[in-house]
DNA sequence: CGGCCACTTGAGCGTACTCAAAACGCGTGG
DNA sequence: CCACGCGTTTTGAGTACGCTCAAGTGGCCG
């Protein structure tokens, strides 16, 4: 396993102080996979920018919607509140996401956003935003950002409905693969960049048993994983998974 | 329980030919609760009627999108699709939703949408809908109902991940008497307008868990159960169960 | 009345949770 | 540099909740 590495320089790529150049915004706009030019709406952004540390929270459930945030660098979360005082991950967002459009409703975020480590997020006031979907172009675009995270979240909501452990454990690490690829990077090796507490909050399952479940896919050789550093050797066996139900 | 009717008038009531005169879409547009007039989007719907049988389909995932739907009688529900064949529902729509959302992320839907009952829709068209955008009212509106839908997506991933079949069971009862509460009917007695199989496969349980679940609710007497028709006793009870967790 | 389908109820099982302890990584300070 | 301590992760053992399989009930329609 020395092909992977640790992650020791986790916390010096984001030293609290992240500059325009290094962050490719304008061409990572569209990892997304967006049909369009995504960023024909963010460069605005520049003039409201937003540095986070480890755990602080970009907005909360309840606060009042300030606008939209796109993420430049960094990991961030998006919880939402339970009755009983617990917090559930539905989201995870990365450089090129943007975060905060179910406020879009209410006018009032329904969900914590919470950067996971040191990140740097734009905010486009809600004004400004408002005057730039005039353009119809635009409008368009955000119309089918919103539809595409509907899309996704109602495709999680299955995932935690129905599946099974290891179905959930395999489907979330595809994504993350196809997210990787998606943004240019390996889809064989990437780094994990939430706690395995996340993860199971994310799945709905304890963190013990996302824990089982990487060692037994390890133990199969589909996987090698050390720490937050994930080797997918067998990619097709982790899809055929899902193909079989139960 | 004499309290309970039957629905012998089922079927009757929805005689597969709905007259625009008994729906009152015009004024229960607004019943999601949205704070605008949602139905300024819709008049222009009338061009386009479709009626559906129960279980027949409306669109199926992987439909490119013809436009946006408003439903004006019955009951809908959508249903994605999972790697294994089967099919996860993760919406039930009624009068005054709005159908279909999901697709503007890629053009094409990505859930199927099934008719419950005897219903109608009106199809506003894709293009017609963008003219129709190009007002900025209507153009908020529609994003205030995309946000809605996708914070109300984001409750329903938290709820099947991370609750009990006791707390999701009195979530879904809860959601069902506010949603009616809201289009001013009753809160404590409602007709269940979905099988338990498809309450069950919404929740993430089996049918036979939500059938002992209604069982355990009405031998506390906190609700009385009969067939389809729910009255509700307790409302107290079960907001209760969910302020502990586990 | 008979058949069908949705629902209810029961008994036993299995998966994921709970509780618990040990190993590991990492930052801090001697 | 190594020792220490904290938080995260791994692994284990027992439990419980919800699932599976199965029988029985009730409503509806031919």
């Amino acid at each position: 396993m020395a092909s992977i590495r640790t992650q020791k320089r986790d916390k010096a790529a984001v030293p609290m102080q992240v500059t325009c150049g290094p962050c490719a915004l304008g061409t990572l706009c569209h990892a997304e996979g967006l049909p369009f030019a995504f960023h024909s709406l963010f460069p605005l952004a520049d003039e409201k920018r937003i540095r986070l540390g480890a755990g602080e929270f970009l907005f909360r459930a309840g606060d009042t919607q300030m606008g939209i945030y796109a993420v430049k660098a960094g990991f961030l979360k998006s919880c939402v509140p339970l009755t009983d005082g617990r917090r559930n991950i539905v989201a995870f967002h990365a450089m090129g996401d943007a975060v905060g459009m179910d406020a879009l409703g209410r006018g009032a975020h329904s969900s914590d956003a919470v950067a996971l480590n040191g990140c740097e997020v734009c905010l486009i006031p809600l004004a400004k935003f408002e005057k730039l979907l005039e353009h119809p172009a635009e409008s368009v675009h955000l119309r089918q950002l919103l539809g595409r995270e509907l899309a996704r979240m109602e495709a999680h909501a299955a995932v935690v409905g129905t599946l099974s452990a290891k179905q959930r454990v395999a489907t979330f690490l595809l994504n993350m693969s196809a997210g990787w690829e998606m943004r240019g990077y390996s889809k064989h090796a990437f780094v994990l960049f939430m706690s395995r507490d996340d993860i199971g909050n994310f799945l709905g399952l304890t963190f013990e048993t996302v824990s089982r479940t990487l060692s037994y896919f390890q133990s199969n050789n589909w996987i090698a994983v050390k720490g937050k550093n994930v080797l997918i050797h067998d990619l097709k066996a982790l899809q055929s998974l899902l193909e079989h139900s139960g």
